[in-house]
DNA sequence: TCAAAAGTGTTCGCTATACACCCATGG
DNA sequence: CCATGGGTGTATAGCGAACACTTTTGA
């Protein structure tokens, strides 16, 4: 390495700091993952999550949304920081503290997610060897969406506008690793009014018609002024 | 400063990183924090988090351990990472990221808590201005507390190891910020029969005895097995 | 006309809540 | 003997889990 480019200098060892991201999306079915394949050593060719060095001028947030912007052209996307990774060794080349976001998008508006050569969905359940800790930060992402999930109507950012409630209730499934009841989940959600019917109509399997919903925050926001709580 | 001491370079600015630790502990009737007075500038005489540098050669848990046994004496105390603080001018001097933890800590067993000049116990509700931006970490902190509270029995941590159901529920009450009927309470917690009762009475106000009860950790992982969670 | 999926309603058991009651203790 | 707080029991309302029934559509 050239000395001379090394002008930043401190009295004591300084940590690199990423941010890395972890980009979920919801096929209707599964949870995906977006993964990006790396162009270089070390880990070459292997998938990881997409990431980046922090700028000494943006919090991590911005860093984050930045990042989801270069790999999805997605602005404005929701993220939540959910854990730092600290391990001195779990970069062999220096010590690097990473930052670890994740990202609930439409998979149907992610650009470039399945055909640019170095980015692709992975279903949660056949995701491959991952770089680094990535492995780790995954699991852990997943625990933190699970737990989050029964405070905050989260899934929404997952499902396109309009959606069906059975699609809402595969998208539970698939976070929480349960069954429910058809019947169950669909008068549950139409007691909470949160869910506002729409005219429209679509026909997902070659069976009965069933309503498009959408999400009605102004109803939630009201529901959980009172204290309620989405409950799963 | 002296140029002869800046012998660690790089070719891109790095942040530095600290750990800052929420160190909660409970006196029977309210939720405290342990705070320091700062020695020097900035925010001289203010009264701030404790928490210092990350060491190269130890992960953020460790280095959090590290801070809380300088200051209150403990070890192996219970801790939990809730948030990174990044917002790039939080420190006026440099960059400076902040991994933050929250230490459920036994008042009683903290050495130097109240006597040392530099440190001291404040209830939650009486806390004096802090330095830099830890008066957010410190509710970022209560409000990740609240949260867990929800899906694990973090609530021991912060009683004796015997404790009446009193104290138990006046514990809960501080954190959650709700009333519950007495008697509701105590039969809940006997339901659930994850408190053993010991031989031993108490009599905290000059009233009738009270029961010591202890926490069986055993019943509780044997419950939470089975998809038990504990419920507020 | 049959299978599959959507939408609606009903029953039953559990649990959270509200609250009554007795006991022990100190003043 | 009375006020205060601890320990136990009970009734009721509401919610969740299980499940029956009807309707619509494509093959």
């Amino acid at each position: 390495m050239d000395n001379e480019e090394l002008k930043y200098c401190y009295k004591y060892p300084h940590p690199s700091v990423t941010t890395d991201c972890v980009i979920f999306g919801f096929d209707g079915t599964r949870l995906n993952v977006l993964l990006v394949q790396r162009g270089v050593e070390p880990f070459k060719c292997c998938w990881a999550l997409p990431g980046g060095f922090l700028r000494m001028d943006e919090d991590a947030a911005t860093g984050a949304l930045r990042e989801l912007r270069e790999e999805t052209g997605l602005e404005g996307a929701y993220i939540r920081q959910f854990h730092t990774f600290t391990a001195p060794r779990r970069d062999p080349r220096e010590r690097v503290i990473t930052i670890a976001y994740y990202a609930l998008v439409r998979m149907q508006e992610v650009r470039g997610g399945d055909d640019a050569a170095d980015a692709r969905w992975f279903p949660l359940d056949d995701v491959p060897q991952l770089a680094f800790d990535h492995d780790q930060i995954l699991r852990r992402a997943e625990k933190a969406l699970r737990e989050q999930i029964h405070f905050e109507p989260v899934g929404f950012e997952l499902l396109p506008e309009k959606f069906t409630v059975k699609q809402l209730q595969n998208l539970y499934e698939a976070i929480l690793s349960v069954r429910f009841d058809r019947r169950n989940f669909y008068n549950k959600m139409m007691h909470f009014e949160i869910l506002e019917r729409t005219a429209d109509r679509v026909n997902p399997s070659n069976k009965k018609e069933a309503f498009l919903f959408r999400f009605n925050e102004e109803k939630y926001a009201e529901l959980k002024q009172k204290g309620f709580r989405l409950e799963f």
